[in-house]
DNA sequence: GGTACCGTACTCGGATAAGCAATGTCCGAGTTCGTTGGG
DNA sequence: CCCAACGAACTCGGACATTGCTTATCCGAGTACGGTACC
C-alpha cells in the first residue's frame, strides 16, 4: 500500500500558491518547473484538486490555477481525499459470510464485522490526524526553518 | 490507495486458527473453504505471515499452518506490516530540493520536509491505533455478538 | 485618432498509451501414513 | 506375530501468467492579447 505520488505534488503546489499569496492565476508550467515535475501529468493531478473545490482554474491565455479557499480552511485530509478518493483504505469484502464458516454462523450479520470495525478505528485515527493539520500550519512549519520562502518562491517563479 | 485484500484474508485466517485453539497444523485447503477463498493464492499470502513470524508452517502430509505466537501478542499492525511491508505510506521524494524553487532555497535541507513530517504524524497515529488492537481483542469482540464461534469454526472445519 | 475586427500565442481539459504492482495459477520438493513382504 | 522397507497421497513453497491501477503523454477547445484595417 503506497500513497500516490500525486499527493506530494499537490501539497507542494498548494504550498507554493499560498506562498505567492497572489490573486493571479499561476500556469501549471510554472508550478511544474518549480520542482522539476512533468507538466502534463501535474496538470492532470491538479484537475482533481479543482474538482474537489480546493483550486480554481482559469482557462485561456494568462490563465492558470489559484487557491479556491483560504489556506486555513484546507486540511491535509481535503488534499488526500481529493487525490486518492474518500473510499476506505480497508475494503471489507464480508468474507465472514462466505464459505463453510459463514454458512454455519447462523446468518445474523446485522452487527458489523469485528475486523472491519478494528480497521475502521485505525482509519479514523489516520483521517483525524490529517484533518487536524491545515495547509497554513504546514506552511508555517516550513517557514520556521526557512523564513524567506515567500520571497524565494516569488523569485523562483519570476514574479519579482 | 487501497489496502491489499490479503490483509482481510490474513486476519480472518488467524482468527479461525485462534478459535480452533489446537496445536495441530491446519492445511490451507481447510482455511480456504472456510471463507470461499482461492486456495493457492491464500497459500501465497499466508507465506508472508510465516516470514513475519506470525505463523508456523508444517510441510508434508498432515501439515499445515498454526499460530506461532499467542494471540495476545499478535497485533493488527503485525499483520499489516507482514502483508503490506513496513514502508511508509507517504514516500517523500524530496521534490522540495528539485527545480527552480529547490535551487533557490539555499541548500539547507538538514531539517525534515514539513510535508513529510505532517504525513508522518498521521501515519504514526494510524500505526499506533493498529498496534493497540491484538488478535485476542478482535476475537473477543466478535465473540461478544456470536458467543459460539469457537464451536462453529471447529464444526465448519470438520474437527468435531 | 479611435474603434472594431482578426490572427496568433497561450492555457486548461479530457481522451489516449505505457509500466508496474497486485492478483491469480501451476507444478515441484518434502513429509507422513498405510501396505506389503520377510523374518 | 513383529518389523522394516516401499509406494502412494498429501502439504507447503516458489516459479510462472494475467488483470487492474498508477503513471505518463498528447492533442483539441477556449481565452486573452497585439496588430491592422477601416471609419
Amino acid at each position: 500500500m503506497r500513497m500516490s505520488q500525486g499527493v506530494e505534488w499537490a501539497v507542494h503546489s498548494l504550498l507554493n500558491l499560498a506562498w505567492l499569496g497572489d490573486g493571479e492565476p499561476v500556469p501549471v508550467a510554472t508550478l511544474a518547473t518549480g520542482h522539476d515535475l512533468p507538466r502534463a501529468y501535474l496538470n492532470k493531478q491538479l484537475q482533481l484538486l479543482v474538482k474537489a473545490g480546493l483550486l480554481k482554474s482559469v482557462p485561456g491565455a494568462r490563465g492558470g490555477f489559484l487557491l479556491a479557499r483560504p489556506e486555513e480552511s484546507i486540511t491535509l485530509l481535503d488534499v488526500f481525499d481529493a487525490m486518492e478518493g474518500d473510499a476506505p483504505l480497508f475494503r471489507c469484502a464480508e468474507i465472514r459470510q462466505c464459505g463453510s464458516v459463514g454458512a454455519r454462523t447462523g446468518g445474523d450479520f446485522s452487527t458489523a464485522c469485528a475486523v472491519n470495525s478494528a480497521m475502521g478505528r485505525a482509519e479514523r485515527a489516520w483521517r483525524q490526524a490529517l484533518a487536524e493539520q491545515t495547509l497554513a500550519e504546514v506552511r508555517a512549519s516550513a517557514d520556521a526553518h526557512a523564513p524567506s520562502m515567500g520571497r524565494t518562491v516569488r523569485r523562483a517563479f519570476g514574479f519579482d
